[in-house]
RNA sequence: GCGCCAGUAGCUCAGUCGGAUAGAGCGUCGGUCUACGAAACCGAAGGUCACAGGUUCGAAUCCUGUCUGGCGCGCCA
């Protein structure tokens, strides 16, 4: 059973004292850690709020609130002192009960805590990466490659129905150059003088493509490459193509990435799909001929210029697939569909939104994060990056670098609109200079500790008083639900990066400070539950950015 | 020229339904291991939140304008 912050009964029964005090039918009350500890616990701006809608001076309502809180339904036992500052702020200090129990209730509800919190929930369709098949995955991909895969396991986590798509750009001319690449690689290796077109693909993985090929097909090709006749480009092509894919995924596998379904360019153009969306587009006056050519009238929904679907040639462009593609998307009962994109595809989301409008659809069920470009840092200078020269840094290179874990991380951590840089000697460090391991070692430490100590004492009842640092670790526990319910909502995965961030650096203080084993009964309880919480959030908030939660290091 | 994203500590970045003295990691300086893991902790230095106006009890946050940087603006994909 999901289960919520323990903070939010609290804020229930607040926000019912205060309507009651001013007389308004709805409170809205943020309760939450003040900036400064010294004002206690938890703070709220409540009598503020109401103040306008009640016409009271907001001291004067923060004054009548304090005197009934204590008392008050759900928070009897709960509060130590209700205190008046500033302009209208009531500051709370919590009872040593209220952080046993609620220490006891985090814990106990392990994985399902800060679960299932979707409002509503959703079937969503997300697809990501989609990188073209005619060549490794790079760190732009690797960027949107964590980023997709992790705001998938946030929505899944938090009660939508996901599904992942890879869409396949197996069609039109790249795949002809493509094809006729690897046949040139594939005519080398057999020892002909065969070679890759001038504006084909010159890396060395295409090598790889034609190697492994030729295991497959041996010999049988050996003159039919060079010249290359039509019925053999095509099965370069496509075996190219599928060998290719396989090696991304396999590659994306190991980042700890996966995806429900690969879809298929060719299919939309080999199943009629996308004439059928072209006719349906001049069905519905979407679409008209101009100067020989077939245009779409995206203007019409907020795109800048009109775009072509089918050239004067008579070839269809890449939109004409993507029509065909969206509006099966929009059409297979998905209430929502993401499409996560990189930075310079931003001009083509006016363009996604009109074929979801054209095809009767809300254009309000597409989403389109835009995952920012990522750059490498290597001793303090940007890495030089060139497909052409050959130095493009790949996923797998990255994986081989810095590990899955500091990889997905590292590029996490960062909102998905900055473009940032990843500084490769700090992510390549293994030592404390290494953001993510200083969430893992949390982790692991208090493995450590759990494994000597298997139980707590029961019925132990709560301390007489607390440390400052099982107060803040305990607040920022309670604050797990909210930040995993920002993630899902402004679809930002490094909000969860950031929290744990904040949770291993509270609990390193608590442990610091505070000794668990051969303390009195109520203490360690108190205690030993708070390392039972933290391990589960932490553990859990690893999970869902795709980083490894180890025992031991 | 138009559009999208950004401009916060020496560096990389959080902070975005407006809240009290703007934070973290790294880097710098100084401390802490004879009790649960020092990959850690504690302390210090370091900021005109790009700039200028506006909205209000209150602005890094909202509005307007300016400047700077990245990306985009094809009958390419």
């Amino acid at each position: 059973m999901p289960t919520e912050s323990p903070i939010t009964p609290l804020a229930r029964a607040l926000a019912r004292e205060a309507s009651a005090v001013a007389g308004t039918p709805d409170a809205a009350a943020a309760l939450e850690p003040p900036a400064n500890a010294e004002f206690g616990d938890l703070a709220t701006n409540v009598a503020m709020t109401l103040a306008k809608a009640a016409k009271r001076n907001p001291r004067e309502i923060a004054d009548d609130l304090v005197t009934r809180l204590p008392d008050a339904d759900g928070l009897a036992g709960y509060i130590a002192s209700a205190e008046v500052a500033g302009p209208g702020f009531i500051n709370l200090t919590l009872s040593p009960r209220w952080f046993a129990d609620a220490a006891r209730a985090i814990a106990e509800a392990g994985d399902d805590y800060g679960r299932g919190q979707a409002d509503p929930p959703e079937r969503i369709l997300i697809e990501f990466v989609s990188a073209n098949p005619t060549g490794p995955p790079h760190v732009g991909h690797a960027r949107q490659a964590a980023y997709g895969d992790s705001l998938a396991r946030i929505l899944d986590y938090s009660g939508h129905a996901v599904t992942r798509e890879f869409y396949v750009n197996d069609w039109g001319r790249q795949m002809e150059l493509f094809g006729a690449s690897v046949a040139a690689r594939y005519g080398q290796l057999l020892g002909l003088a065969t070679e890759v077109p001038e504006d084909g693909y010159q890396g060395d993985y295409v090598r790889g493509i034609a190697e492994r090929l030729r295991e497959e097909v041996g010999d049988d090709y050996a003159d039919r490459v060079d010249p290359p006749d039509a019925e053999a480009l095509a099965v370069f092509a496509l075996r190219g193509k599928d060998l290719m894919l396989a090696e991304m995924t396999a590659v994306l596998a190991r980042f700890r990435v996966r995806f429900d379904d690969f879809f298929s360019e060719t299919t939309l153009h080999e199943g009629g799909m996308v004439a059928r969306g072209l006719e349906a587009l001049i069905a519905s006056g979407d679409a008209y001929e101009h100067e020989g050519a077939l245009w779409f009238r995206t203007t019409d929904y907020g795109d800048e210029k009109d775009r072509v679907l089918r050239r004067s040639d008579g070839s269809t462009t890449y939109l004409a697939a993507d029509v065909a593609y969206h509006l099966d998307k929009a059409g297979r009962g998905d209430a929502r569909l993401l499409d996560v994109l990189g930075a310079d595809h931003h001009g083509y989301i006016a363009r996604l939104r009109a074929v979801i409008a054209a095809g009767g659809h809300d254009p309000d069920m597409l989403e389109v994060p835009i995952v920012q470009l990522v750059s490498l840092v290597e001793g303090g200078e940007a890495k030089k990056m060139s497909k052409r020269a050959g130095t493009l840094v790949t996923l797998s290179d990255l994986i081989d670098d810095i590990g899955v874990d500091a990889a997905r991380f590292f590029l996490v951590q960062r909102s998905h609109e900055t473009a940032f840089d990843l500084d490769l000697d700090v992510a390549r460090a293994e030592g404390n200079e290494n953001p993510v391991y200083y969430v893992q070692y949390a982790h692991a430490r208090i493995a450590g500790i759990l494994a000597q100590q298997p139980g707590a004492p029961a019925d132990a009842g709560p301390p007489d008083a607390l440390d400052p640092a099982e107060r803040a670790l305990l607040l920022t526990l309670a604050g797990w639900p909210e930040a995993v319910h920002e993630a899902e909502r402004r679809r930002s995965p490094h909000r969860v990066a950031a929290y744990l961030m904040d949770l291993a650096r509270d609990f390193h203080a608590f442990y610091h400070r505070c000794r668990v084993v051969g303390e009195a009964p109520a203490v360690m309880a108190l205690r030993l539950d708070l390392l039972r919480a933290t391990r589960q959030v932490i553990a859990t908030g690893l999970g869902l950015v795709g980083v490894e939660a180890p025992d031991r290091m």
